[in-house]
DNA sequence: TTGAGTCGATTCAACGTTGTAAAGTGGGCG
DNA sequence: CGCCCACTTTACAACGTTGAATCGACTCAA
């Protein structure tokens, strides 16, 4: 159905080549041949075949991204991020959800429809640390996360250690004495979990303040419902706070919604804080003050380090990049009077 | 670098056409054929190149979804459900964002890029009846929203009136006689705010009350901070009701937050209600009545469609389905009491 | 024994594009 | 006046795959 080639230089009069030529703006062509050819082009209409232009090249324009589930905020924001950043350089981005499966997490890299695309921002949640050498595809890879280092790929990460420190910090400034917190995973060492449960560790030994695992609550998953479950955990055994660092900012939205169901004000009673910077963070109540950890950055560093290696994949050895942090003071640890940010 | 059918019949020691055939599992071949094909394939890694299968087949296997942007909740959800329900049919989801800008969203029907896919659900935001014509792409198109009625594409669609009704008279049967709505948009006829916006009104008219326009709030988008915005301005006026009907979830979130913070006890001063069912409503304090609106459905239906009509381009005249709809009675309308849904 | 028919494998062309090489135009200069 | 070179256009092959057509060998029935 659609033109061709072939049916633009028919209508022009010239040969399908010297259309091409017009198209890829060739600089030997005389001016009245490429008036005829563009009004070929206009009069039929003519787009490039696309499919043929990849096979011809060997590129699709295309990249893949490959995330848990769009439904999650965090992964919806960052997906929207990654797509923006693409778009700037002419790339369209193709969405595979793993829904956190292992399994689907392990196909997405074998799976042959990654040719439609030239390269994939990974964002693993099933795989961990011991599948580092499991990472590889037939596209360059650049990975997301904190839950594999030292794979053979690119590797962008948020600062999740010093950043947990810097919001805990942020709550002992502020004066708060014993922290909880919500959402820690049982024997983690790396992982976001894991992490930033480090950070928060570090803050307490930078100040002298021992650790008390009587009030770090563990949950299996990081839900709005492990949050709520997790401090309804808390409160049940009588444990004493006057802060909570929930580890994202989704369980802290959890934790905040029990604590003011069990008659305590927040930040004036227990001041909360999370990480991520939801932008649903901006509007709850109180808003949340919360971690951003720079995802445009975190986006934008990926598509770049991504088309560097769909230029020259071997022409480096695998980097590892971790991007700027904030913290973002607002109503639930420094009260109502707070700027918004 | 790849193997290509060539270099696995190189090794096979059979001609490509073979090759292909195993891969095809075309009917004739010899079984030994077959395993000694089977062992080079396996031998060479080798992978279909998708790229040229869709030059030489015509389709890509993939389809495109455009919609306005990812980070708003809802169209989050519903990436989330077209892209399961695509998986479900072995294709892939290329994921465009128009920013619900009226020139990115033409730009998508126009793009070559769309034929890198074999069809579009398109979700508008920017564009309205008025654009009806202008809804056309080189390859198949299924809509998507309440912005454009009768076009020549297929056309899915939530029952917005009838579903807005039944929210309004969830409210009614309750017994609540002002019931405010917060997010109208001035003067919209068709679109979610219009069309809910009638369906409030024939709930009103069938229980033979009164419209009161000094109750209805005016938006001009649907984030939670006009949510915020239009509850203060409600209660600033002093508007007097004793519930509200959110035309969105994110709306009704926002105006909770403004209730609460007034110092209005949600439902038992003022119940409000939402629409769309985001995921965080059942998260939120108190939990948000809301109408799920059929989610899975509208996905499932227009990828069924858009499928059809890959098939069978003009097989039929544009088709346009409404989604069954179901009202989600939660906490901010009967309470604490009620059995979470 | 031969012709028809089936099975198994191969050859060839085509999808629509771009890169390479070559061929066809001029014009300028010796 | 002819030759060289720069400009413009063209012919051809190739990217990797699949469908159509073909071909050889073998089986079976007449």
């Amino acid at each position: 159905m659609a033109a061709t080639l072939h049916d633009v230089a028919r209508v022009a009069g010239v040969s399908f080549k010297t259309v091409s030529n017009v198209i890829n703006n060739h600089p030997h062509v005389r001016d009245t041949t490429r008036a005829k050819v563009e009004k070929a082009i206009a009069e039929l209409g003519y787009r490039p075949n696309l499919t043929a232009r990849s096979l011809r090249s060997g590129h699709t324009g295309a990249i893949t991204l490959a995330l848990p589930q769009l439904s999650l905020p965090y992964f919806a924001e960052l997906a929207d991020a990654v797509i923006e950043a693409a778009a700037k350089h002419g790339l369209v981005v193709l969405v595979e959800q793993t829904g956190a499966d292992r399994k689907r997490e392990l196909e997405v890299m074998a799976s042959p429809r990654l040719k439609m695309s030239d390269g994939l921002i990974f964002s693993p949640l099933a795989l961990g640390q011991e599948d580092a050498g499991l990472i590889k595809a037939d596209v360059p890879v650049v990975l997301l996360g904190e839950r594999i280092f030292g794979s053979s790929s690119d590797h962008v990460t948020m600062q999740n250690v010093t950043a947990a420190r810097a919001a805990t910090e942020h709550l002992l400034d502020l004066g708060k004495k014993r922290i909880a917190v919500v959402g820690a995973h049982e024997g983690e060492v790396i992982g976001s979990a894991g992490l930033r449960l480090r950070g928060y560790k570090e803050a307490l030994e930078g100040r002298g303040i021992p650790y008390d695992d009587g009030i770090v609550a563990y949950v299996v998953d990081w839900h709005r419902s492990n949050g709520a479950a997790a401090m309804h955990d808390l409160l049940d055994r009588g444990a004493s706070f006057d802060a909570v660092f929930g580890l994202n900012d989704t369980l802290a939205q959890g934790a905040v919604r029990v604590l003011q169901e069990a008659g305590y004000r927040v930040p004036d009673d227990v001041a909360v804080i999370g990480f991520d910077d939801l932008d649903e963070t901006r509007y709850s109540l109180p808003t949340l003050s919360t971690v951003d950890p720079g995802r445009t950055e975190i986006a934008e560093t990926a598509i770049r380090m991504l088309m560097e290696r769909i230029k020259d994949p071997d022409g480096m050895p695998p980097r590892e990049v971790e991007t700027a942090f904030r913290v973002v003071p607002r109503e639930s640890t420094v009260g109502a009077g707070a700027r918004p940010t």
